[in-house]
DNA sequence: TGATGATTGTGTAAAAATTAACAATATACC
DNA sequence: GGTATATTGTTAATTTTTACACAATCATCA
């Protein structure tokens, strides 16, 4: 299928989240209008999005909320699952861990890495740590496709070359460097600092 | 002045962390498409950034650097400053603690919150940490505006209508409960999970 | 000093994202 | 069983964002 726009996915993965809180309070059916209210979101952008993927609901009922997570889950799951290392176990990274761990079952966080030497050859929550000398071995061994940057800036690019280097399909950027990927690989960026000057902008008067 | 889009804010956010490092290399010009290339934009948004907020260069030389980041100072930081707080000091909030301190002079992180007893009434990096239940004295005494939520999803409500109570104008949410609030309070909300699974479904076949 | 060429600034066009509008339809109620 | 009504699905309109195109301008160098 064609890929959907980054929005539409963005916000698929954020209802899911929340239709699985749904799920677990016991409600079978939601209306699109609700939905939205708890997102922030127009109807008639949650039912474009749920058009856009291809699901449909029950006119007068709303949407099965079950058939709905697996809807959303067929969509951004890739079947076979994918593996996920986090590269630097600061307290960013090991927050990442923390928030991600045994969330969802078809992304598997298979490594860490960082340079502490409390930390290399230990297992962490669960999760072997590695000295980034190793990346290479270790990315291909267990087949890590996606990583994690989430190291001191001044290391940022070096690590990036060598998860490009290594063959990773996709990288999330949590340093405060933009970097430069080929084009086969997909590279999302996310500056917290910029985020706490946006609402204090927004926020002054 | 009229405030500007979102996306130049976080544009302009970036370019000034850019052109600090620019400047602290000696680099005192920068021509559009240098900074463009820089940030994975086009030489046109650059230019059109830099002109809504109504900044300009010298043609053929490109900007001055040292003038730029001062308009975006300008534009970004309110002059008598702001003052933050975070609230919930688990790993994401030391990470926010550590990339931010001292690193913007107009944006003070005045108090931590937690309900860790290891944590209450001491300094962590330099910042007092309180109870919750102060929160509303806190936010007073210190004048904060500004209130970062990093706590267990299942706090996140209630701490939100403490700040709120508190008389908060800008929360940064980083808790995966899509979360309330009234028209006269900015909330910017940022999910990792969301943008795990972005790179998950982009990097994928 | 005059021609050249690179770069800015900006009106206009294009593309992307969001919202409005409304037909279709299934449910609930009488 | 018939009617009213709430909700979905989707086309069209609107708004927002980005890119194109090019005139204006100023350093540079012959």
């Amino acid at each position: 299928m064609q890929k959907l726009p980054g929005k539409t996915v963005e916000r698929l993965s954020e209802y899911r989240r929340t239709l699985i809180n749904c799920l677990s309070e016991g409600k079978s059916f939601i209306y699109s209008h609700e939905l939205a209210h708890m997102h922030h979101k127009t109807a008639v952008q949650v039912r474009r999005d749920i058009m856009l993927m291809g699901f449909s609901g029950l006119q007068r009922k709303g949407y099965d909320v079950k058939e709905m997570i697996d809807a959303i889950s067929e969509i951004l799951d890739s079947p076979e699952g994918q593996n996920v290392a986090i590269i630097g176990i600061g307290h960013l990274g090991t927050a990442i861990l923390h928030y991600f761990k045994g969330k969802r079952a078809k992304l598997n966080i298979q490594a860490l890495f960082d340079t502490d030497p409390q930390k290399i050859d230990r297992i962490i929550d669960g999760i072997p740590c590695y000295h980034p000398e190793k990346l290479d071995d270790i990315v291909h061994k267990y087949r890590i496709n996606i990583g994690i940057l989430t190291v001191p800036p001044e290391k940022a690019k070096e690590l990036k070359d060598q998860l490009i280097q290594a063959g990773i399909r996709g990288i999330l950027n949590f340093t405060t460097v933009p970097l430069k990927v080929p084009d086969h690989v997909y590279l999302e960026e996310y500056d917290m600092i910029t985020s706490i000057e946006k609402v204090a902008y927004f926020s002054g008067k």
